[in-house]
DNA sequence: TCGATAACCGTACCGGGTTCACTTTCATAC
DNA sequence: GTATGAAAGTGAACCCGGTACGGTTATCGA
């Protein structure tokens, strides 16, 4: 895999840099932290930071956030994105956190939900999350409409791009692609904060496997079933 | 309304800043414009601009939300959160854009359209209207399975704050939130959109007008009503 | 007419982020 | 083993958004 010594020390310095940062974001707070500060505890220069990371949100929001689009982009022939999503988030919470770090995410957790400006990063990351997803939607349901067309999906291939020309669908699919991020966004908002309020990570699980349930219960069959069962 | 002097002025100031602010927005492009350039064209002290306007951004951003939070507060007792809101979107629809400005509107829609770090301000503000709808809504959702109660709008007033205590509720309230402005965001950046590229406000109003019954059958009835009939 | 006060100003400052010219360190070909 | 080119790293100067502060001017109320 090309791991040369350059290669190695260079990603050393990457996560010695991450890690310097989270434990003083963590400590001090991240708006009273500076990115001097950062590379100088981290015995690096000020551009050698931002040579790995291009803004100062970027050393906390590494690898948050997750690939709706792919979920969509590569379910099984003729199944509904819903379903394909929901058996993903299903089995995301029944396996937990296999080989995650659990103490450095909840200290990530920690740091952005207590920072204004790094939710407003997350958010950003969910907007690029939501258009991709809207494309991939949109490749779907063009796809469904021409019956079980490999056509269609060529032609989304091909495109590599979603939004088939069609406007009107596309307004569904975007719409659509809306709502689930949104969904999603808030299970994974309740779930990082009962870790962070110290819940043990089996349990957040099994809680954000219902959850899960309940959110695309919701998506598939809207806030008015048929009488008024709330909750 | 204590229109002395002084407050004319000022207002007068506020505007211009804003003006040129835009204009120059519009002609070389959001980042190329610093704010000392604005300070300069519009007469005023770069100190001063920042006491009018807190950040860059606000000198687009100014008004740029609508409060659904306050519809399904306001909402006619016993009528579903939902339907308020159906009724709210339906009736600005049809009454198009009275005394509004369009040609600004359509500058502060291109500006901000154009520029990524705007569009992460207005997804900032989207998140904030959903936090409100959501505590909104689990009022709602509460004085709902107390009956007809009064006496939980009553706690939701006292209270003023939303979030009955009830974790379970909170979190489908939470989701509702999400949906309904992801939903309401994507109708508002479809109709900019149309607007944007030459449409005529009044035909823009037409098809938004049919986009919201779309948005809020898909929210009532989910993604899979009985048969797959989609668009 | 005379304070009080609100708007306004200039300047210096801070922190995030970039540019550039320069040195060090590793990989590779001979 | 050594020459060479490229990649990683450096320091200093710089830009821009935003703040702090002390001081000036204009308006307001009496």
């Amino acid at each position: 895999m090309m791991t040369g010594l350059r290669q190695r020390k260079k990603e050393q310095t990457r996560r010695r840099i991450a890690e310097v940062a989270l434990r003083l974001f963590d400590e001090r707070g991240y708006d009273a932290v500076t990115v001097n500060e950062i590379a100088e505890a981290a015995g690096v220069a000020k551009v050698t930071l931002f040579s790995y990371f291009p803004t100062k949100d970027c050393l906390v929001l590494e690898g948050v956030q997750d690939d709706t689009a792919g979920v969509v982009a590569g379910r099984r022939p003729g199944q509904p994105p819903l379903d394909a999503l929901r058996e993903h988030y299903r089995a995301f919470a029944a396996r937990g956190a296999d080989g995650v770090d659990v103490r450095h995410l909840l200290t990530q957790v920690r740091v952005i939900s207590a920072t204004p400006a790094l939710m407003a990063g997350v958010y950003q990351a969910h907007m690029g999350q939501r258009y991709e997803l809207a494309a991939a939607l949109a490749a779907a349901f063009a796809e469904e409409a021409a019956g079980n067309g490999t056509a269609a999906a060529g032609a989304a291939v091909t495109g590599d791009e979603g939004g088939t020309g069609d406007p009107a669908g596309d307004l569904l699919a975007r719409i659509v692609a809306g709502q689930i991020t949104a969904t999603l966004t808030t299970l994974q908002e309740a779930f990082f904060q009962r870790l962070a309020s110290g819940m043990p990570l089996e349990e957040a699980g099994r809680l954000l496997a219902d959850d899960v349930e309940l959110a695309f219960d919701l998506l598939e069959n809207g806030l008015k079933p048929k009488n008024g069962d709330k909750s």
